[in-house]
DNA sequence: GAAATTTGGTTTATAAAATAAAGTTGTTTA
DNA sequence: TAAACAACTTTATTTTATAAACCAAATTTC
């Protein structure tokens, strides 16, 4: 059986991939609402994502607004489709 | 989003009950082999399981040999299509 | 036939992860 | 101008997963 990538087979950061392989980017406050995430966790979470070079974080602001807005890399929808194809394997589609 | 049941979100809990719902009954020496996990680490996991009352866990003997038999339970197999219909909406099938 | 090895596990300890709590910086509002 | 808020980050705590150590019984080896 092959292992399901540990960095994508974790509740919330699944959910953050999922939702950003859905659309163009979402911020961080978007992210946090969808996923009803804490801000810490959400925060750690992306940070792990982005260091593994599947999402990117850009922060900017909006008027004087700080913005974090995330995009999925295409090393991340790989990622993301491998891990995908794995579960299948599990869980029989 | 719905959240994905802790339980069955679990490298190897999923795979174990994977394997489970698709044969009447797995032993331990047989899931330790097709998953490739340690002893000690399927142990636990069984245990969980059964705690949940997701599976039975039959301890016999074959001659003079041990044996411990597993089956997943109908509550097993409800929570098991339920999580399954959770990550659908994850991952989008 | 005693010592070492294997089988089939369990229990305990360690490492990693998720989550929560507290802190930071700048902003708006009363 | 002080209190509250927004958008985060950092650190601490709790939970989980994994690995290491251990145990009992049977089997093999010397």
């Amino acid at each position: 059986m092959k292992e399901l990538n540990p960095l994508l087979h974790s509740q919330l950061r699944l959910a953050v991939m999922s939702i950003l392989m859905n659309v163009e980017e979402a911020d961080f406050v978007y992210l946090r609402q969808k996923t009803e995430s804490t801000a810490g966790n959400l925060s750690v979470q992306l940070d792990k994502l982005s260091s593994a070079g599947y999402i990117t974080v850009e922060k900017g602001f909006v008027g004087k607004k700080p913005r974090t807005a995330c995009r999925v890399t295409k090393k991340g929808k790989q990622a993301f489709e491998e891990y995908v194809d794995t579960l299948r394997q599990y869980i029989g589609l």
